[in-house]
DNA sequence: TTATTACCCTATCGATTTAATAGAGTAAGC
DNA sequence: GCTTACTCTATTAAATCGATAGGGTAATAA
């Protein structure tokens, strides 16, 4: 199940990709246009500029910016800072492995088989998107 | 996330399916070779017999045991039972959809464009696999 | 310089879900 | 008729999620 974090975080990085410059937009105006809890919303723009993602300016004039193209803003990125492992066991994910505790042997394990498969196809359609995708 | 309900349930499914035969195997024995705790196994079998993948067998020489052949157990069968909808979004669920309450417009909303890719994709790994794929 | 604007951060809270446990009930087989 | 093993209900602790509150701080315009 997506998180609305995730949700709301690819819908405010969604309208601010369609804006026409790259002038800084007040979280107000994305919370009201996307109907996001403004408080909700200030947090997850928060991480995103943590990540490098956006980037904001304060004062009169300020908010939220892409820092970059939206072409050139990969949705692996996106999905992992938002959303965490892209894979649905830690024993299959590429950027944030854990063994299982439970399950001796990782090769003979039918659910390590089964969400391999899963994890790449997922990571194939992300990795096929880029946030200027996803502007309609 | 996959829930341990559905990673226990598939554990247990391969070891059935593994059997030599289709003779009833208690609940025990597949608790204590999946390290599975007892009473949390009973529950998810339980489910599965409800949904009629698996059948049941009480009293001495009791158990559980396949109803149908391995192969011919789709896994989109199974997750669904054990985890319910596959797509990450209810707005993009096949069998269990409903509509966002925020989002005015489902066909223009960026997150439903890229789950409805990420559905598809997981969809097609589920289909091409059977309980029988998952046996080592 | 000063007031304003808007970002930044911490803490809290209720609701929900998850994983596990306990215990009693019931049906089948030897 | 007694044992075995499945069946069901209830409870619980822990974790997570979504949201809210409130104050602090930095940057900008006037």
């Amino acid at each position: 199940m997506l998180s609305k974090k995730t949700k709301y975080g690819l819908k405010a990085l969604t309208f601010l990709a369609s804006q026409k410059g790259r002038a800084p937009v007040q979280i107000s105006e994305i919370a009201k246009h996307e109907n996001i809890s403004q408080k909700f919303l200030e947090s997850i723009l928060l991480t995103l500029r943590k990540t490098g993602i956006l980037g904001s300016k304060k004062g009169k004039g300020g908010g939220y910016y892409l820092i970059k193209d939206p072409k050139d803003i990969p949705m692996t990125t996106v999905m992992r800072v938002l959303e965490g492992p892209i894979a649905m066991v830690p024993c299959v994910s590429l950027n944030f492995y854990e063994k299982c505790e439970d399950c001796p042997d990782e090769a003979s394990c039918s659910v390590h088989k089964l969400m391999l498969q899963v994890r790449d196809s997922t990571l194939e359609v992300f990795k096929n998107n880029t946030l200027a995708d996803l502007v309609p």
